[in-house]
DNA sequence: TATTTTCCGTTGCAAAAGCAACACATTATG
DNA sequence: CATAATGTGTTGCTTTTGCAACGGAAAATA
């Protein structure tokens, strides 16, 4: 098996060769799915971002997971237990693929080369599904607003190989992200700049420390 | 591929009949293992309990996992980024399987048949861990410790499937399993009994709610 | 381009959570 | 069995966070 499997380049290749999938263009802000108990979708998203989010009885919004090209999601990867709306929204212009998990997992009839591959390399891309969700729990589980922030604030300069680097969320949905309030996270981020942390300007970071 | 996998007895057929596997014995307290990055361990807890914590700078410990028979574990799900210590520490006497996941994704040599069938499995394994780590989210993403509580509580009451169940943990593991203060969790643990929410009989929990 | 909508930045006040400390109970251990 | 270690329950005080509200900036839309 492949850790560096391509998804894309094989997504291209045999996106239109199996009869158990749908393939389906969204728009900013609409609504890629939501997530219904037992039907058991999994879903590629071949291109764009999007996020999963939830709305709670108290009226919160939170922000589970935010996809970019190649994620993976669908209630197969969650088990719905409570009565909150989970749905994923469409942050740009989407481009998803829809499976029934089972499909994937026994394969279709015509045992395409399609689901061969993929079935192949579903581990792999579970396993990288479970090393996102444990940094986000890495996240969510620092104690203070401001150790959220520069928490995230190193994961994204990790992953940009630079201290500087755009945020992938507006202000407002990333206190929705963090699970904190957006006016207190305001307020920190001031106080991140003013103590010397960090530098921001327009939708960018700088961190300042070493 | 088998939804129900039965790991416990597979693992009772096969597990002496290949040499890239190492099966060791805790007792209670021990240390499991480390997480070293680039190491890709991938453990198989057999039998026992066994929680995944992490210390960090300010000298906040947090349960990140907490483990219970055929639970999957190492670092092979997590990408080790901060400098803060991570460790398993068995909360019972602890039977546990080692591999490094390579051994398991290529196969062995012998191609025998334990790393076929857990190879089959895999998947599916992984899938329910993914599960696992979008209850703890949903969880962890609660805005009060209220909210965690009853959260936590709910949780524990499905998969027992009543309204009343006994704590896997100590009061003081809860709270680092929750990410709060133990003593404003106690608060609200009072407060919960005060307005009728719940009983509390030693280390059993009754839901009074409907 | 005009207008509506969303987002940013800020603040005062209230509520929640954290911290530190302590007594007592329960559980391990020599 | 005596003693040590760990867990429970509580409280006063401090700090952090949340809530509500507002004006202005920026972006989307008609």
């Amino acid at each position: 098996m492949n850790t560096n499997f391509d998804m894309q380049n094989f997504i291209l290749d045999f996106s239109n060769s199996c009869q158990k999938q749908q393939k389906k263009i969204f728009s900013k802000n609409e609504v890629v799915t939501t997530y219904i108990k037992n039907r058991n979708q999994l879903c590629i998203l071949l291109d764009g971002h999007a996020d999963l989010v939830r709305y709670d009885l108290n009226g919160n919004r939170t922000i589970v997971e935010h996809f970019s090209k190649n994620a993976l999601f669908g209630e197969v990867f969650y088990t719905i237990t409570t009565n909150n709306e989970l749905l994923v929204e469409a942050k740009s212009n989407c481009t998803v693929l829809f499976y029934i998990y089972d499909d994937i997992f026994h394969k279709c009839k015509n045992n395409c080369k399609f689901h061969q591959t993929l079935s192949e390399n579903l581990p792999q891309l579970i396993l990288n599904k479970v090393t996102d969700l444990n940094m986000r729990i890495e996240l969510l589980t620092k104690r203070s607003t401001r150790d959220k922030l520069l928490g995230y604030f190193s994961l994204l300069s990790t992953r940009n190989l630079s201290k500087s680097f755009e945020l992938p969320f507006s202000l407002t949905d990333l206190a929705d992200y963090l699970s904190v309030d957006r006016s207190a996270m305001m307020r920190e981020l001031k106080l991140l700049k003013e103590d010397g942390f960090i530098q921001k300007i327009g939708n960018r970071i700088i961190l300042l420390y070493k």
